[in-house]
Order: structure tokens, then sequence, then C-alpha cells
DNA sequence: CGCTTCTTTGAGCGGACTCAAAAGCAGTGG
DNA sequence: CCACTGCTTTTGAGTCCGCTCAAAGAAGCG
């Protein structure tokens, strides 16, 4: 649960940069390293020969991902959103470190399950949800990323929005307009979110928005 | 790699039988055991107040579940969809075994790899895939359940495929008639299913159906 | 200042949904 | 054996949400 320990550890390994855009690793390439973000923001994507986007997750400050968990491969190309800062381990040193700390190992298999709970919750939110509930759940969502600010940042643009909701990019326009219209949101920029009522934001992004007492 | 070890050693442990519809765990309980399937289906349900489910994952015999994988909570309810053998060890007691047997720790990140890929996969399906596709994608994945038969049942209701795809039953059932019309499929009785041109369905099942010589 | 890229807005369409009913099937009891 | 009941699946008709196509702002950059 606590990264800092890896973080600690990766230090002592490569110290890397990247620009908006730049891929730190493909899907399908042998699956030879670890990473852990020390600055910005990185979106895992799985694309299409004829175009179709999916962005899997985004990953923030203190994530540690790649390695493919015990795959062989990558399962989806990482890209940098944001100019990034990040440390990379190759996963034989990583098996190394892991014999003398045998807590790293239970904190890896902790990553692992905090991404598949993670990825349950996606699946519901593609698979349920109306455009308004993504939107907002979204909007909540990067809210957390930034400790629970009312303002903060979107860093990345609208179509990888779409990609990770499963719109397209003017339905996430238009429903970030819409949101903003009913006064929950206001956008200063379309980068800027400022949060005007977290109560119904979070009333709108729930199915299970009703009482819960049984 | 090998589930045959963990089976062998679950059969040590708890041996439980299921009849379908039974839950195994709850979402949200404490995760206590782990189970491996000896025989039938399971269901992974995430479902809401309002009555919209979503069904995060189907498993079978041989596949290793449960035990929040390092969480303290169960992600989604476990039903069975069919009559159900299984087995149950309890988290403590494979740690135990987990240090007599240092491989069964890798093969527990293996399954949550092989879980981890797989969401991908349904995320990328229901983000990105038209109603044909998701169906036709899930008569191959059902074949491969099979072990690539051209011939078999779907012990699944078309609610569960629908949950499962982010469809309606109705839109289910329209296109499992489009495909028989098409000719690709044959579906003597609703749980029957018969591949009549595998390439076909293949083709119709992915987006990235185009050729891929650069 | 002009170019490119991103975002927003508009108009219209269509695929999947909703609502509704019929058809098929399994079990049950007369 | 067959009517009756309940459940699942299929089919039909019509609607709407989100998509497509198109164009007009904004914003960044050389």
């Amino acid at each position: 649960m606590d990264p800092h320990e890896l973080i600690r550890i990766a230090e002592k390994t490569d110290q890397l940069e990247a620009l908006p855009g730049q891929a730190l690793f493909y899907e399908g390439d042998p699956a030879r390293s670890f990473f852990t973000i020390r600055k910005g923001v990185v979106r895992l994507v799985r694309a299409f020969p004829d175009g179709r986007r999916s962005i899997v997750g985004f990953l923030h400050g203190g994530d540690f991902f790649g390695g493919g968990f015990g795959r062989s491969a990558y399962a989806a190309t990482a890209e940098a959103v944001t100019p990034l800062e990040y440390c990379r381990i190759s996963v034989s040193d990583l098996q190394l470190l892991t014999k003398e700390h045998p807590s790293l190992a239970r904190q890896m298999s902790a990553m692992a399950a905090d991404r598949l709970y993670a990825a349950d919750d996606h699946i519901v939110l593609l698979a349920r949800k109306t455009a308004q509930e993504k939107v907002a759940a979204f909007l909540l969502a990067s809210s957390e990323w930034a400790g629970q600010a009312d303002q903060f940042d979107l860093p990345m643009a609208r179509s990888d929005i779409a990609d990770y909701l499963g719109l397209t990019i003017e339905t996430v326009s238009r429903t970030l307009t819409k949101l903003t219209e009913m006064g929950v949101i206001a956008l200063p920029t379309p980068q800027h979110v400022s949060l005007l009522n977290r109560l119904d934001l979070r009333a709108l992004a729930r199915p299970e928005a009703e009482s819960l007492d049984g």
C-alpha cells in the first residue's frame, strides 16, 4: 500500500523523461520493464488499424505499472499525456529486489488488484452508464486524482476522454456544455474544471443514485 | 501456467457444490477465500439498486479466482450459471502453502495478469464494438471455452449475454437471428450453437478486420 | 499573422433501446 | 395426454440517445 518504498528503490534505476504523445512501450512488445510515474499523466491505449481507439486507463504520479504483471507482452501501449518524469526498472532486477524486500511482492499484487478493481469499474461504466453519467463520473475521478480539489485541470484532450468513456469527442463536449448550463460545473477554459455542486454531480454520476436504506 | 498443481492442492480443501443462481460470495464481502472451478460456469456480477446489471466476466473449469487478489473485499458477486462443482481454500491457508510452493505465487500473479488482460479486451469490446461485433466475438470466445468446438452449448441465458456485452436481451436475440439468416451460425435450439463459417464470424467480430500488411 | 489543432455548435441520421405481444418450452397437476 | 402456468426467447413497431457529417469559433505556435 506504500508506493514510497517502490519509488525509493526505483530511484536507483533509470530516471527518464518523455514529451506528450511519446510512447513508453507498445502493446505486444516483450514486457521487460516496470515503471513508476514521478510526475505527469500516462494513458494506456489499445488501437485498431481502422482508427478506432480505446483508452483502458489513465495513470498518475505514484502509480506503478508495466511488466505485463506476469505476462510476456504488454497488454496496451503506454503514452505520455503530459510532460512526464518516470522511472524504469527491468523485470529481472525487480525480481532480485523482491527477494531482498518480500513486501515488494505484496505491493505488486496489490497494484495488480487495484488495476483489476478499476477495470471492473470501467467495464460497468462502459456497459451500463449514459453519456451524462460517464462524463460526471469522469469529472469526479479527475477530482480525486487532483486530491479531491474542486478546481483542477484536465490534462488530456477531449479525444482522450472520449476514447476512455466510449463516446465521441462531440458527445463529450456537448455533455460538458450541458453540465455547465445545469450549473454543476464551470469551464473557465476547456482544460480547467471547477466543480460547483459536488453532490449533484455525484447524483448524476451513478445509476444507484436512489436511497440505499433497506 | 499449470493450474493442475493448484487444483491438486485445492483438492485437499473444501469440495463444494452449488445450484444455478446460487452465490459463492457477494461483492463487498471480506475476501477470505480463493476458488477453483472443477465443473460448470460462474458469472462475476456487478449490480445496481435500480436493476442495471453488468457481468464483468465468466469463469470456467480450471479457472482460479476470488481472494480479491490482495484486496480486502470481493470486487463482484460470483454466481453459479450451471450446476457447479468447485473448491474453496482460505486466503490464510493459501498463503501458508505459498511458502512451501513458491511457484504458487507466480501462478497466482499469472492468473491476475490473465484477468487483467481479459478485462482490457472486455473494455475495448464494450467501448468500441457494434452489437454485431460484440455477439460475434462472444460466440468465438464461447467456442474457445468449449475447446474450439464448432458446436457447443451456451450455458447462460440471453440476459447474461446481454449484461456481459452491454446490450439488451432483445438486441442479442435479434443479432443471433441475423447471424443465422446470414448463414454463419445455426441455432438448433436457443442454447445450442453451431458455427457454420468460422472465418466470416471472425471477420465480423473485429474492427481490425482489414488487411494488416504495412 | 497565417497555419494547424482542438473544441464547440448545428443539423440530421441511424443503431440500439423501449414497450408490447407472440411464440416456444418445461414443469405440474387434473 | 393435455391444459395450464410461468419463464425464456423471439419478433414487431416506434422512439431516442449518441453518432456522423459539417462548419464555425478558440487557442497555440512559428
